[in-house]
DNA sequence: TCTATTTGACCATA
DNA sequence: TATGGTCAAATAGA
């Protein structure tokens, strides 16, 4: 049984490695040539396929008794501690990166905060453009130094056009609309180094995904 | 001089 | 009341 789940979680690691590869790989073939949004797309569907299957067998396979990947499941203290459940219910998409390079936007920092349960702050990012009503907001904070790995939760949806490159159908947050009501932009893609955990999932798929990392 | 970052203070919430 | 989130003045860098 925990073998099983140990497979699991080593399928869905070497998924979310492929989807941030991939990504960026595509990302940079954009910036040079802006009429692969299709396959962008599709490769963002397939993947997210994936590690939806990964996330539900761990879930499942964790706690039996989940009749439905939207029953929330329960998650130990420890890992509580590690990711911070309160942020987790609130249904905000999270990425799990080893660095803090371009994501595709313009973020402004507004601020800094110890964390209690962190030994590490927690920094607060607007996007550059809220001026011009956008509403997309970041936090990132580091979960390990050595390797060196942060955790950034974000929240609203961006309506600014100011990508990089220019590309408007980049990148939008899926299922990050919990502080906005607005259509997310066509063609969601995630971006460089970015593990989408949609809102739309429950938090045991989230727990489960995050174990592995 | 403009823009971004830092940081202390204030506010909201549990 | 403790903690996290945001604001805004001060500061640094280009």
């Amino acid at each position: 049984m925990e073998m099983m789940v140990k497979e699991l979680e080593r399928g869905l690691q070497a998924a979310y490695q492929l989807h941030i590869e991939l990504t960026q790989r595509l990302i940079e073939k954009q910036q040079q040539q802006h009429n692969n949004e299709e396959l962008m797309a599709s490769m963002d569907h397939h993947i997210a396929v994936i590690l939806q299957s990964f996330q539900n067998c761990i879930a499942r396979l964790r706690n039996p008794n989940i009749q439905d990947p939207s029953i929330p499941n329960t998650i130990p203290a420890d890992d509580a501690e590690c990711f911070d459940i309160a942020r987790l219910r609130q249904s905000e998409p999270v990425v799990i990166t080893t660095d803090l390079k371009e994501d595709g936007f313009k973020w402004r920092k507004y601020g800094k905060k110890p964390i209690l349960s962190s030994k590490y702050p927690r920094e607060y990012y607007k996007c550059r453009y809220t001026e011009n009503g956008c509403r997309a907001f970041k936090y990132v904070q580091m979960i390990c130094d050595a390797p060196t790995k942060y955790r950034v939760v974000y929240s609203g949806s961006h309506t600014c056009k100011h990508l990089l490159g220019d590309s408007p159908q980049m990148l939008n947050f899926c299922g990050s609309s919990k502080s906005s009501n607005l259509e997310p932009e066509q063609g969601h893609v995630s971006s460089e180094c970015s593990i989408l955990v949609p809102g739309g999932q429950d938090d045991s798929e989230k727990a489960a995904a995050y174990r592995t990392l």
